[in-house]
DNA sequence: TTTAGTCTTATTGTCGACAATATCTACCTT
DNA sequence: AAGGTAGATATTGTCGACAATAAGACTAAA
């Protein structure tokens, strides 16, 4: 899965976008370097202008920072910037949540209840295994972002934020042992749901974050800031 | 105002996005109408490329909608993305809130509140003008989003979600008889604020914001959907 | 008259070159 | 020797033109 339930890339920059947006969640890129812009375009065979659209988009989703006249830096990941970023997903996809209580369709939720399933029988098979596991969580947080009907709320959390999100998962190595216990909170999220109601739902949502957040947190005090 | 707190504009895409975007708040470009690059290059006298630089932004602040090897529309204001906003704008600026009574300085509530009075008294001064009861009102939520100290609530309110809030209340002609409610609701917030209660502080801006988007609703449903 | 297909036209996406700005280096001054 | 200034270099911002794609017009057939 690259851009799950999103359109495809269509232009040059688009392709481009995706790769740099690979590279630089994946550490390819390091965090903190400075991007060149000739380099860059150099190395994906293409011009200036297309590779500049890309780099726009970057900066939209907190990949990169730009300043006027000097140029664009990979974003560097701290122990500040995790705390800020997951303060927000807290609120938001508890907002999500609640909102996907109230508008998504019986047949959605029963979709959701049989990619639970599907994911539980994976993950018993491959055990230690996390990468399909940090897939399918993603998935799940997806399914509900997108319950939510709310545009605005999708597009800040689908397309801005989410690759902050794994770049944070992805370069501080998270493959820890909170498979299990991902996929009870999961269940537990998904029954609010289904039950409407909202507030439970809300709430479990927040708690299932912030324990994903301490665990970060203690992967990166462990790392080094 | 124009861009309180933020920096200036330096290039020549900053200046026209700024000019667009007034453009398209103040309905100067119609809302729903197609976006021609060639025709507002001429009409801004600048290339294409900084035009380009100016719509990604644009998007980004989601005042136009692109498709791909299409073109780029205004947005249509709607019930239903008015309702969106508002959602998201209840929970963002109410996290703000809780966040501010947690990290603003002593020094920056004193001169939030040295400003409320300041409003307040131009505000009697000229009595029906709402003006600058609009740009002190956005003012005191800027005051607030900044005092959250976080750094992706504050580009997602202040950059990208700001100028849309703005569209509707223009285009909608929000002048209304809310001038004076605003000011006693802004400073119960700030009691709040100082006081520390975040949760307390949070609750109150949720209503706020819920107060203004009735108001709006009743004028959109005058208006006609 | 309607509909399908093709051709024309216009718009967007991309390219390479130029201009403006910032960074780095060397030199000069104190 | 340290600091600042001036020049050289590299990078970003902007421009005009070309290529690729989509929208619209026109023709032809049912």
């Amino acid at each position: 899965m690259q851009t799950p339930l999103l359109k495809p890339a269509i232009t040059a920059a688009d392709r481009v976008l995706l790769e740099i947006q690979r590279a630089i969640v994946e550490g390819d890129i390091a965090a903190g370097s400075k991007i060149s812009e000739p380099e860059l375009a150099k190395r994906f065979d293409l011009s200036r202008a297309p590779l500049r659209e890309a780099l726009a988009r970057l900066e939209r989703c907190h990949l990169i920072e730009r300043i006027p006249n000097a140029g664009a830096r990979v974003v560097k990941l701290s122990t500040q910037g995790l705390l800020s970023l997951y303060q927000l997903r807290e609120t938001l996809e508890g907002l999500a949540c609640r909102l996907a209580a109230e508008h998504m369709a019986d047949s959605e939720i029963s979709e959701l209840r049989a990619l639970l399933d599907q994911h539980l029988s994976t993950q018993r098979v491959r055990e230690g295994e996390s990468y399909y596991q940090e897939a399918g969580d993603l998935d799940f947080h997806y399914r509900v972002i997108l319950g939510s009907k709310n545009e605005y709320l999708i597009n800040i959390l689908c397309d801005e934020l989410y690759h902050l999100v794994r770049m944070y998962r992805v370069q501080l190595g998270m493959n820890g042992p909170r498979v299990s216990r991902a996929f009870d909170e999961h269940k537990a999220i998904l029954n609010a749901i289904a039950n409407r109601d909202g507030e439970l739902a809300d709430l479990l949502m927040r708690r299932h974050i912030a324990a994903s957040r301490r665990n970060i947190e203690k992967q990166l005090e462990q790392t080094g800031t």
